[in-house]
DNA sequence: TCTGGGGTCCTAGGACCC
DNA sequence: TCTGGGGTCCTAGGACCC
């Protein structure tokens, strides 16, 4: 049987790099996608605007102060999932199997290609060729033996970058990479590793599979025991999970207004329930999340015997918990979000209000198809809103 | 650095059942 | 009844990633 090889694609600066493919003027300008707003942050930003110190998350106000001359977009999300469905259609041509990791990278199962394309890096050189010709786009490509190594590789020469890690030299590359920057050890995580004073993988190398367990908890501690030694932690699986849908909204100014935040979080329960109608995807759970002006976060969910079926049912729900919870004073955000979503459209009929309830599901699936052909249909009591709703 | 929005996974405690 | 152990479900919060 021929070895494990496998490619790990990501698409350079995606959201940035598409804007500079529709508007040629941006290109070799500092560009940072995001909105304007006092509590924006960036979401992407080119190389250009990165050599002043940009970067993804940072609050818009810092990024417009250390580089004031930035081009500052909002993005496309439509424009880009189509870029990024075009990309997609040449991996799914050049690979045996893939898994699409998010809207700008993905895992390519290339076990068994090498005399298909002449080699390995002969594979990632053609895919990288396609994906400029075809798309006007650059990628970076990681190639190893486990995926875990592959999207470390891709990551450690970019923008346009192929790096080929050898079998055998996983450990070495993982030390090269250091762990700061091995994916899944975050700020929290870096932190409580310094207190140990674990500073590289060598340090954590040499702690044992029980110690890091009795320090960062089973999963945790397996998951560091086995990246440190170059070896796959295995998180890909992600079949037959339950899935979730979420919608949040930061204010500025916070809201403060009961109407105000019944409105919105009628609005909010309007769009998970659009798009899980849209998904085919019925929920058990419903929650809802408050944040505070001093950031503090709070969250509650339920799960209702009778079931979730349509917006007046999230919508009801929603109010009760955000009621029942709320501490007073202003709301910084407020989020809506269905869980333990399972694929169906159908509920279980039987008694009378359910019927009721699926009949309400039915129209609101009818509002759906139509919007999707264009037509500005809302729902009155949005309209409502928008009319009252400041600014 | 005064911190978006959409996700996933993990943990720990409590309820409840056998 | 002062009291075990395992399994499953639910909830709140946290960490992480793009």
């Amino acid at each position: 049987m021929a070895d494990p090889l496998f490619f790990h694609v990501d698409l350079d600066a995606f959201f940035a790099a598409v804007e500079v493919l529709d508007d040629p003027s941006l290109k070799g300008k500092p560009l940072i996608i995001g909105h304007k707003g006092p509590r924006s942050v960036v979401s992407t930003c080119s190389y250009e605007a990165r050599r002043f110190g940009v970067h993804s998350a940072m609050p818009m106000t810092t990024a417009l102060r250390l580089c004031p001359q930035a081009v500052c977009v909002p993005g496309n999300m439509r424009r880009y999932s189509e870029k990024s469905k075009q990309v997609m259609a040449i991996i799914r041509d050049i690979a045996p199997s893939y898994i699409q990791a998010s809207i700008d990278e993905a895992y390519l199962d290339m076990t068994g290609t090498e005399t298909l394309y002449g080699g390995q890096r002969e594979a990632a050189l053609l895919l990288k060729d396609r994906v400029r010709q075809e798309t006007g786009l650059t990628i970076s490509v990681g190639v190893a033996s486990s995926r875990f190594i592959a999207k470390l590789a891709s990551d450690y020469r970019k923008p346009d970058g192929l790096t080929i890690v050898p079998r055998g030299l996983e450990t070495e590359f993982v030390d090269a990479v250091g762990l700061r920057k091995l994916w899944g050890v975050g700020r929290a995580t870096m932190e409580k590793l310094e207190r140990y004073n674990i500073r590289s993988t060598a340090d954590l190398r040499s702690y044992s599979l029980q110690r890091l367990e009795q320090l960062f908890g089973r999963s945790g501690g397996g998951y560091l025991y086995k990246v440190c030694r170059g070896q796959d932690p295995g998180i890909y699986s992600g079949e037959n999970k339950s899935h979730s849908i979420s919608a949040e909204r930061t204010f500025f100014p916070d809201l403060v207004e009961k109407e105000a935040i019944d409105l919105y979080l009628l609005e909010l329960s309007q769009e998970v329930v659009f798009r899980s109608l849209d998904e085919h995807f019925v929920a058990r759970t419903i929650g809802i999340k408050i944040r505070y002006p001093d950031f503090t976060t709070i969250s509650v969910q339920t799960t209702p015997q009778e079931g979730i079926y349509n917006t007046d049912d999230v919508y009801e729900a929603a109010r009760r918990l955000f009621w029942s919870k709320y501490a007073g004073g202003g709301v910084r955000l407020l989020g809506v979000g269905l869980y333990q979503m399972y694929s169906g459209d159908e509920i279980e009929q039987g008694e009378l209000f359910r019927q009721d309830s699926q009949k309400r599901r039915d129209l609101e699936r009818a509002i759906l198809d139509m919007n999707r052909r264009g037509a500005a249909l809302k729902r009155a009591s949005s309209l409502i809103r928008d009319q009252k709703k400041p600014k």
